[in-house]
DNA sequence: TCCGTTCGATACCGCTCGGTATCGTCCGGT
DNA sequence: ACCGGACGATACCGAGCGGTATCGAACGGA
């Protein structure tokens, strides 16, 4: 918003806390945290550690930061199913599952930034943990209360096997082909849906 | 085999490769594998760096040695399944995920040895990579065998929902509440192969 | 116009890492 | 009795890490 490059110096280009992070993300997804230096997203950010340092407390704060904002990404996701598909929540589910499954190929060899965060630092004092679990203590709400309003019988069990299911699939996207396996998750969170599905349910829309 | 121990200093002690692999296990589940210095596991090996490289060419190697001793854990877990439940294939999968689920509360606060070093292991030549990938593929041919054998439509789709399930609560055993998961984990087995029961099938055991 | 802040660049610090070199010692096989 | 190989201890190397200090230049607001 308002004027994002105060002053392009040759080609227009983001002011430096903007740089860091895009960096950030870009490197830490494709080579994780601890492999990262912040030299290193110092380069690809084109500036310097101490502009980093101008920024960001710590290189912590600044992984806390960036796992702050795919929250939002995640977050913005559950909001946009809410909002293409009101009182319908069955839809939401989908388009939420859609969300993950065309996430897949993004996302290519490396896995859920989430998941890999946790593997590396299993220090549970970690400023990016609490990130993450408040995260996922939200989202797991929000799944919950979608497939309550659905109808489904056990929303916690159903919601439960949700989130194993697209957090496996995220898994194993790290491993073997990546086309069947967007496909299937769709196929799976359908089958979920419509196991308990409601008596007087719509016909679906998918094949 | 044969004589194990050559000749117990004072407390009987396993021969350094032994111990080495021990600690190393040890450590690199509890704190990951980039988080653990050969010093540190010569320490709990009660040995030296030196010892340690007699025995692995490099820190890598040991990291594979360590994979594959898991895999070969998982491994004996599909034999058992098979051995105790000969020619009843749901009641083997089912065994199976009990093996997991059962798991988890041991494996506490951190996840599945193989996802976490696929997240510390972005480099895919790296040796412990080919460990994983052909483990991943085993498990999965005999998942689907499994499957197979059990009559259940599309093995293969039902293949991959179990793994997804299988790995996804792995994966939230490192957040939130561990002793719902492994229950959730079982029920949510169970619902996957009622669904497409045979029409012959055996009542259910479980309640 | 001037002043305070930010930016960029470079050099530096202490620490830890994976891996190597060296040397004395112990132990088992012949 | 001997000898070769594994073992234990220690010191060391080069590299990379997170983080800091310093200094000049550019820029925006008053």
């Amino acid at each position: 918003m308002t004027s994002t490059a105060r002053r392009p110096g040759r080609v227009a280009k983001l002011p430096p806390r903007e740089r860091i992070l895009d960096a950030a993300e870009e490197l830490f997804q494709r080579e994780g945290i601890r492999r990262v230096g912040v030299q290193a997203i110092a380069d690809r950010a084109e500036t310097t550690k101490m502009a980093i340092y101008r920024h960001f407390e710590t290189k912590d704060a600044l992984v806390a930061e960036w796992l702050r904002i795919v929250a939002a990404d995640y977050q913005a996701a559950f909001d946009r199913a809410e909002a293409e598909h009101p009182g319908r929540p069955r839809e939401q589910i989908l388009a939420l599952a859609r969300f993950i499954a065309e996430g897949l190929p993004a996302i290519s060899h490396r896995g859920c930034p989430f998941i890999n965060s946790l593997a590396e630092l299993p220090d549970r004092s970690h400023p990016a943990r609490q990130v993450i679990e408040k995260h996922k203590a939200h989202q797991t709400r929000r799944l919950v209360g979608m497939c309550a309003e659905a109808g489904l019988p056990d929303p916690e069990q159903t919601a439960a096997m949700i989130t194993f299911v697209l957090e496996g699939a995220q898994v194993s996207t790290q491993n073997g082909s990546i086309d069947q396996t967007g496909d299937r998750l769709m196929r799976i969170v359908e089958t979920i849906l419509d196991q308990h599905r409601s008596p007087a349910g719509a016909p679906r829309t998918t094949a």
